[in-house]
RNA sequence: UCCGAUAUGGCGCAAUUGGUGAGCGCGUCCGCCUGAUACGCGGAAGGUUGCUGGUUCGAGUCCAGCUAUCGGGACCA
């Protein structure tokens, strides 16, 4: 027969690897998905990390949740496949292989072929795959990585064309162009990673100008004029008077204070009224200068006078016209020299009037476009004006060229304006701004070519689908990501990359003519057609790679034969992986049915950093490609940071490496101590103290319970095969822990199932440590050590077995190994179920049956009263080897002296007291004490309550004793009678005169502390058997066993030996017990008070 | 500047959804129990629940405003 193991300690990390050998050679992953093969499924799409970093303990969190509750659903009877992924684009890829290779951007098809660049990039990326494998297995993640989906095969790509054909063919897609930052000097446009690099950002010196914008004076400006030749000019400020040409409209705030003051140029000296917001007047003016006289002005003078003319609001000069700037182009399209309203518009800087030059400012465009503005893009991508912009065509804007006879077009343009009575202000303004972090020259924002998802125009139908979907916390989808949909912009797709997903789509040279080619049959198919036309020479391969520079070189051919080529952007890899539950499948073109048996997925969750990523192009594609949620429920877990609440970063040193983790504390406590310590998504502050925590109180406790299970079911040989005692014959304390071990199974299912981890895992620490260990088995010690194996102790070993097993079901999706080891450990040797690991069995189900709240609450009573007690020895200092004779009880009501009978030997003997006397209060010796019971009476008296509230604490013994006996009460107010309950009061026992009490809640206990000569010596009887048990601990001896004692004699010892004599050595099962004289070789023992005797134990 | 989250003893977290001495764990100090290499128990110290107002008989909880921290976005004319 097997027996239990029995450990020397515990060590988690060998638990680890002893059990990931026994699901390694057992296949244990695989079993528990093949033995649900018919099963409903649970669908987990698992968001693919790149292998191109390294995995750090933050992803051990994150993959602690998705797999907790794949194995939670496992256990509840689903089938859980679990894909696994890679995510192999992008530009964290592109910039890390051109740092190594010590190249830049515009090095590739230059130095480096384009062939090479990506395949380095192809190997690069994998570069720790193995330390991702690594991780994945040591924390116990269980995921399919033999077949994972990664995102550069061909089959992946393929899916992922399907769906932009989709979308192109739906209208989803079109060109346009954004503002983006564009480095003339680099010639490329740069992310805003590449913008947020250290650095980036400089404080430089530049020529701002306040330029001034002639109102022209038609019917609906009539009312700014005060007379006929007023000049009237809106002033606006800039710090790239370079983009003045190209000037367009103004913009400002509808809500904004705006003023007309006259006043003199400072540059020509001719009189001008110009508009500005009131809160900046200060700003441009100077003090006291509104009161000089403006005839005494001359030209030159330090002060010039100024008036306010006027005042507006905003909202009155939307619409006005100004006359061009500077008119040496007109836009094409489009009603320009118009005042916007621009929502961005503030008074914290310039004029509160914005200069807007839609080409060159991401805002600027953006209030053209709404407002149906034109554009003028007067400088060319060299970063110099073009042809046709007078005396500045052709000049730098900036110098990007290092040129030593560089003039700053900036100045010049300012002079013009002065000359022209254009300019208001001149000066250098000092400010900050982004530099390219290669050339280090100042770039500039530019229009630039892109490829667009319309996503505005499902924005209303993701909304609504979104209402649909699970999230938590319910906060992340409501607000962050609802407003994030509420607010959408159109999803720009293009990258001017190399490594990536290319853009599917072929246009002629004039653009007329497009194709958006969603298969690789199909583009077989129009390559054919290209080869007859004679732009292609031969068909391609079936595998052909559909990377550049391969697709580079297909030409397609239009309906009148031109050629056509590819637009050379790839697309955005945020599309790559929202792409993952197609694509995963290579859906449409294979697994049809895997698909939609697979989508949409029940169960996502990432880093909430994923609501504008993976979250989002999951959804936006779904909803726009198949009128679908991506998943119903998505749990979006928070930051992982450091111990002191600051980010873990590497230049702080306070990043916690998760392979020394891991081998430290083994991944049960780690990911326990996750779980556990707050819900998934609040920040964690990650403190490896915490993680030693809960391996000692939690797995420690839970250990070595098993480990006293294990000790004496190996001695009696119980195998759970005796026949189930039922619980009517089992002892109060045994239906009691299975009343809670069954309330905890209904709440931790509930908890696992509303995705509650932190919920669930904190009751079952809660039942481990304070019910079952310090409850149960404290008391219950005796029962398995005591006797023979009778009934009574079989039921004992039922009980405990059945609460550690389930405890084992229960833990095991948070923490697999320990679960597993603690059930094996058990079922291994009982045989009682034909699964060979926890995560094969079923989840635990409720018996509602067992569950009593009635014997709950006795029990909570009986641990309450023996707390009160205890705390009563403490005071008194009584140890509690000392036996006493009786706890007097006050009677609360009816049922409390019941259930209190029920569970008083429970309580007698954690105390060591031999009786409990309960008092009514017909002796008069009981002070009570009342208070309103608010939730009650605050309903029935409303906003009396307070006034209540202060009678009731006048109220004396007579009355109370009124209200207890009636159970009832007349409460008094304004002429009103309002009749009250006793369940309007809380009614407790204060003190007990001539007593000693103590109170906790409703309850008091009293205390009998006088002690006779018989219970002295039965004190000191138990002292006795402590101390010899001590001896034989020491000693190493057996607990099986038998001894014999030798005391020296003393005085003090006599009456105990006689009198307890059987009872001691029937304790510590001695054989003999002899008080004697001159004890050869006696330990000396301090019994009590100082009194120290010699001790001989033997074998 | 906008959006979101958070704010409770030295530290980490609770508080049954508005009901009244604000709990638990860690840590510190004193004491105890242990036939279990674990845990626990009793006692002590430690709080104006970020601030200010409001609603209410009653606010840690609801509302408004503010402050701080974190995250995300926009912008830096």
């Amino acid at each position: 027969m097997k027996k239990y193991t029995e450990y020397k300690g515990l060590n988690l990390p060998e638990v680890d690897k002893e059990i990931l050998k026994f699901w390694d050679e057992n296949k244990v992953f695989d079993q528990s998905m093949n033995n649900r093969k018919d099963a409903p499924t649970y669908v987990f799409y698992e968001g693919p990390p790149s292998a191109n970093g390294k995995p750090g303990i933050h992803h051990v969190m994150a993959r602690t949740v998705k797999d907790l509750f794949c194995r939670y659903q496992t256990m509840k009877g689903k089938l859980v496949e679990r894909k696994g992924g890679w995510d192999t684009h992008g530009l964290p890829i592109e910039l890390s292989v051109e740092k190594e290779l010590g190249i830049t951007k515009e090095d590739i098809g230059t130095k480096i072929t384009v062939e090479e660049y990506n395949t380095k990039c192809r190997e690069t990326v994998m570069r720790y795959k193995d330390m991702w494998d690594d991780i994945t297995v040591k924390m116990g993640y269980w995921v399919d990585l033999d077949d994972p989906y990664i995102t550069f095969k061909n089959d992946y790509i393929e899916s992922v064309w399907n769906l932009l054909k989709r979308l192109y063919d739906n209208g989803y897609l079109y060109k346009g162009y954004t503002i983006q930052p564009y480095s003339p000097a680099a010639g490329t446009g740069l992310s805003s990673h590449e913008l947020n690099q250290p650095g980036c950002y400089r404080d430089v010196k530049d020529t701002s100008a306040v330029a001034q914008f002639r109102v022209i004076k038609n019917e609906d400006a009539k009312f700014l004029f005060d007379h006929a030749d007023e000049d009237v000019c809106f002033i606006a400020w800039t710090t790239t008077p370079w983009t003045l040409p190209s000037n367009t409209a103004l913009a400002l705030g509808k809500k904004i204070d705006y003023v007309k003051v006259s006043t003199y140029n400072a540059y020509t000296g001719k009189p001008v009224s110009v508009i500005l917001a009131k809160a900046l007047i200060k700003k441009w003016f100077k003090e006291g200068a509104d009161e000089l006289d403006f005839d005494a002005y001359q030209q030159g003078d330090k002060k010039i006078p100024y008036r306010i003319a006027a005042e507006y609001k905003g909202e009155q000069l939307v619409g006005l016209r100004y006359e061009q700037l500077l008119p040496y182009q007109q836009p094409e399209e489009g009603d320009a020299f118009k005042v916007l309203h621009g929502n961005f518009v503030s008074t914290s800087d310039g004029t509160g009037i914005v200069h807007i030059a839609p080409s060159f400012g991401a805002d600027d465009m953006m209030v053209g476009k709404q407002n149906g503005m034109g554009a003028l893009t007067l400088v060319d991508k060299q970063g110099k004006f073009t042809d046709n912009v007078g005396e500045f065509s052709g000049r730098y804007v900036k110098n990007y060229k290092d040129n030593p006879d560089y003039k700053n077009v900036d100045i010049d343009i300012s002079i013009k304006l002065k000359t022209e009575n254009k300019a208001f202000n001149v000066q250098k303004y000092a400010h900050n701004y982004p530099h390219c972090w290669r050339t280090d020259k100042p770039i500039l924002y530019y229009p630039l070519d892109s490829w667009f998802v319309k996503t505005t125009k499902a924005k209303d139908r993701m909304v609504e689908l979104n209402k649909t979907i699970n999230w938590k916390p319910a906060a992340t989808g409501e607000k962050r990501f609802g407003n994030w949909l509420e607010n959408l912009q159109d999803w720009n797709l293009s990258r001017s990359r190399f490594w990536g997903i290319p853009l599917p789509i072929w246009r002629t040279a004039d653009g007329a003519e497009e194709k958006c080619i969603g298969s690789v049959a199909d583009l077989q198919a129009e390559v054919a057609k290209s080869v007859e036309a004679g732009h292609m020479d031969a068909q391609i391969a079936d595998d052909f790679d559909l990377h550049r520079p391969y697709i580079d070189n297909i030409v397609l051919t239009s309906s009148k034969g031109e050629p056509m080529k590819r637009e050379l952007d790839l697309i955005d890899v945020w599309f790559d992986s929202g792409s993952m539950p197609y694509a995963q499948w290579h859906y449409p073109f294979e697994n049809e049915e895997k698909f939609k048996a697979n989508y949409p997925a029940d169960f996502i969750s990432e880093g909430v950093d994923q609501t504008r990523g993976w979250f989002f192009t999951l959804h936006a594609i779904a909803v726009m490609c198949f009128d679908s949620v991506a998943y119903k429920n998505v749990v979006s877990t928070g930051l992982l940071q450091a111990k002191d609440g600051r980010k873990m970063s590497k230049r702080l040193g306070n990043t916690v490496e998760p392979f020394k983790a891991l081998d430290d504390y083994g991944a049960d406590a780690i990911r326990w101590y996750m779980m556990s310590n707050s819900a998934p998504w609040e920040n964690l502050k990650f403190d490896l103290d915490g993680v030693e925590e809960v391996r000692r109180k939690f797995f420690g406790t839970l250990y070595n319970t098993y480990s006293f299970y294990a000790l004496y079911a190996n001695v009696d040989a119980f195998y759970n095969k005796e026949t189930s005692v039922p619980l009517a014959k089992r002892q109060e304390i045994d239906r009691w822990v299975i009343s809670l071990l069954n309330t905890l199974k209904k709440e931790v299912d509930e908890d696992y199932a509303n995705y509650e981890p932190s919920r669930a895992t904190r009751k079952i620490m809660t039942f481990v440590d304070e019910h079952l260990s310090n409850w149960y088995v404290r008391l219950c010690r005796r029962r398995f050590w005591k006797g023979e194996k009778n009934e009574d102790k079989i039921a004992a070993y039922q009980t405990l077995y059945e609460c550690l097993t389930t405890v084992a079901k229960l833990m095991s999706p948070v923490a697999p190994f320990f679960a597993d080891f603690l059930y094996k450990n058990l079922n291994d040797a009982t045989g009682q179920e034909a699964f060979n690991s926890v995560h094969l069995a079923d989840f635990p189900v409720v018996d509602e049956s067992v569950i009593d709240k009635d014997l709950e609450q006795r029990m909570n009573y009986a641990q309450r009263i023996s707390s009160l007690v205890l705390s009563l020895r403490k005071r008194e200092k009584i140890r509690v080897r000392q036996p006493l004779t009786k706890i007097l009880l006050p009677v609360l009501d009816k049922a409390f002296r019941e259930q209190v009978e029920g569970v008083k030997d429970l309580i007698l003997s954690e105390v060591n007291v031999k009786s409990i006397e309960y008092i009514t209060d017909t002796a008069g010796i009981i002070t009570k004490k009342i208070k309103p019971n608010f939730k009650t009476l605050g309903r029935k008296l409303g906003k009396h309550m307070k006034s209540a509230a202060q009678v009731v604490a006048g109220f004396d013994q007579d009355i109370i004793a009124q209200i207890e006996q009636s159970g009832s009460y007349n409460f008094e107010v304004d002429g009103e009678s309002i009749p009250l309950t006793l369940e309007d009061f809380i009614i407790t026992s204060d003190d007990i005169e001539g007593w000693l009490v103590a109170n906790d809640g409703p309850l008091t206990v009293a205390l009998d502390v006088t002690l006779t000569d018989d219970l002295k010596a039965e004190g000191i009887a138990r002292e006795l058997v402590n101390r010899i048990q001590n001896i034989r601990k020491n000693k190493d001896f057996n607990v099986t066993d038998r001894i014999k004692v030798s005391i020296e004699s003393h005085d003090a010892l006599k009456p105990a030996i006689e009198q307890f004599g059987e009872y001691i050595k029937d304790e510590v099962l001695a054989v003999s017990l002899d008080l004697k004289a001159g004890v050869q070789g006696a330990e000396e023992v301090d019994l009590v008070d100082g009194l120290v005797v010699g001790i001989l134990v033997e074998r």
